[in-house]
RNA sequence: GCGGGUGUAGUUCAAUGGUUAGAAUACCAGCCUUCCAAGCUGGCUGUGUGGGUUCGAUUCCCAUCACCCGCUCCA
């Protein structure tokens, strides 16, 4: 069992001082829940964007891409039910701190219908009335708090409800009102997927434990669209293909669990859900789910749209609404599950210990550091920097001792570092030392990027 | 949103209603150093923010902000 308490600290503590992620606005007091990736974290939170996108769409023959904005026309909420799904006037008892809908309260109370009522009037109304909480009786509500978990703004420079937007809660909709589009300019098929990373917003009620839950966070999202009927062979094969994705990049598997939805559970729109969770140092928690969303979606678009959105099928001349299956996954999530699977502190032999961020060597944010054994070699170690930093990103340090050296690249998670020593001055060879095991290998100069590159693949 | 807790250098921790808030570590510069946190010298950095009480507040009080724990919530 982990001790949340000692090592979320210390993850926290390394990525502040190390520049991964550091507090919102720090200045100012901070903004809850936000954080700031730093050069570090940037870097990794682009390697784990690039891993996704290469084995969910490069790699994969079903999937293309799509970058869809944020900001979508309001409609597409109604569609998906997110403006009337969490919009409900809810109140909390003082006394026993039970939550309930303030419209239920009074219609179970003397049956007054609240429809068109605003929310002052419902509070004044049970005020007036004194209409107890039905869990403890007493009458002592706060006032009606509006739920709705999608950020609002404007477009334009004048603050009227015309131009009322909403920033996107999830990426998803941007991809389903798209579905006509790529699939006629990709000429894709049924069965295929459309993949996209990108920002999603969302006001959490309760946000917190580090970036595990924030408000503005990022998305990787698959839509993949199948034949009814298909949907659960699908689901299996998507779901066996997300857990693959995280034992390739280093999640152990006593570290994750897949946990069936039951129907008691299910979202309305979802015929079966899958959460991968992942033992977090708070405990276990969600990191990607996989749902059959069934046709909803898209049946929702036509209503609402009023277009046609269903999917001819060339072959057997049949004309269908998709299925559709969804793995659903958050970056920063997995950029945590990453830095608490990857964080060692390893005792030595000779009783000394380093800290070490174990990345796969795909997403560790530099690959190699050049590290002269003296400033007298700097020069002609820098060298080695232009050239390798032309292919992956390369750190170069020249300053203190060699060994301090290794212990700070070892703690940022740096795969492979190549030492220029005074021999290398005569026999063009350098050292090149790995990270895990602290091996050492002599190799010429020229066969330094090839050497690297081979081990850096995902 | 409710209840509780915490807030002192980047980090870990001291101290105090009263002179200039210390230490380790980290970081930076220099010397030294020929492969795993060596040594020497020097240096930078802090009482979350705003009020109040007081001759004087980092210390006491209030508010606020942030974080942590629990509850609630998570379409």
């Amino acid at each position: 069992m982990k001790n949340r308490d000692k090592s979320m600290d210390k993850l926290v503590a390394l990525c502040k001082g190390r520049g991964f992620v550091f507090a919102g606005s720090e200045i100012y007091g901070g903004l809850a829940n936000s954080w700031d990736f730093g050069p570090l974290g940037a870097a990794l939170k682009a390697n784990i964007k690039s891993a996704w996108l290469k084995k969910f769409v490069q790699e994969s023959p079903y999937n293309v891409g799509l970058d869809s904005a944020i900001l979508m026309n309001p409609r597409t909420w109604v569609a998906s039910g997110h403006l009337k799904g969490f919009s409900d006037p809810l109140m909390d008892c003082r006394s026993c701190k039970t939550r309930h809908r303030a419209d239920q309260l009074i219609e179970a109370f003397d049956s007054t219908p609240t429809a068109g009522w605003t929310n002052a009037q419902m509070s004044d109304y049970i005020a007036e009335k004194q209409i107890p909480c039905p869990d403890c009786g007493k009458s002592d509500f706060t006032d009606i708090k509006q739920f709705n978990l999608m950020f609002k703004t404007f477009q334009g420079v004048t603050e009227d409800g015309k131009s009322e937007l909403y920033l996107r809660p999830e990426t998803a909709q941007g991809i389903f009102v798209n579905f006509l589009n790529i699939q006629r300019a990709s000429r894709k098929k049924i069965p295929f997927g459309v993949a996209q990373v990108g920002k999603s917003f969302r006001n959490e009620i309760t946000p917190g434990n580090f970036i595990f839950r924030v408000r503005e966070f990022e998305q990787m999202e698959l839509e993949f669209f199948c034949k009814p009927g298909t949907d659960l062979e699908w689901f299996s094969y998507w779901r066996e293909y997300c857990r693959n994705f995280l034992l390739t990049l280093g999640v152990c598997e006593e570290n994750l669990r897949l946990r069936d939805h039951d129907a008691k559970e299910l979202s309305f729109y979802s015929k079966a859900t899958t959460d991968f969770e992942y033992l977090f140092p708070f405990g276990w928690g969600e990191l990607w789910g996989i749902a059959d969303r069934t046709d909803y979606d898209l049946t929702q678009h036509i209503n609402e749209s009023g277009k046609a959105l269903d999917y001819f099928d060339p072959e057997t001349n049949e004309k269908y609404v998709p299925y559709v299956i969804e793995p659903s996954l958050g970056v920063e999530r997995l950029l945590l599950a990453l830095l608490t699977e990857s964080y060692d502190e390893e005792v030595l032999t000779d009783g000394t210990s380093r800290t070490v961020l174990r990345f796969h060597p795909y997403i560790a944010p530099i690959k190699c550091a050049v590290l002269p054994l003296s400033k007298k070699l700097s020069e002609n170690a820098a060298k080695i920097y232009d050239t390798l930093s032309k292919s992956f990103a390369v750190d170069f340090d020249d300053t203190g001792a060699i060994g301090k050296r290794y212990r700070r690249q070892d703690e940022i998670g740096t795969p492979f570092c190549v030492t220029y020593d005074f021999d290398s001055e005569t026999d063009g060879a350098v050292t090149i030392r790995e990270r895990d095991s602290m091996a050492q290998e002599r190799l010429p100069i020229g066969d330094v990027l090839k050497y690297i590159e081979e081990r850096i693949k995902l």
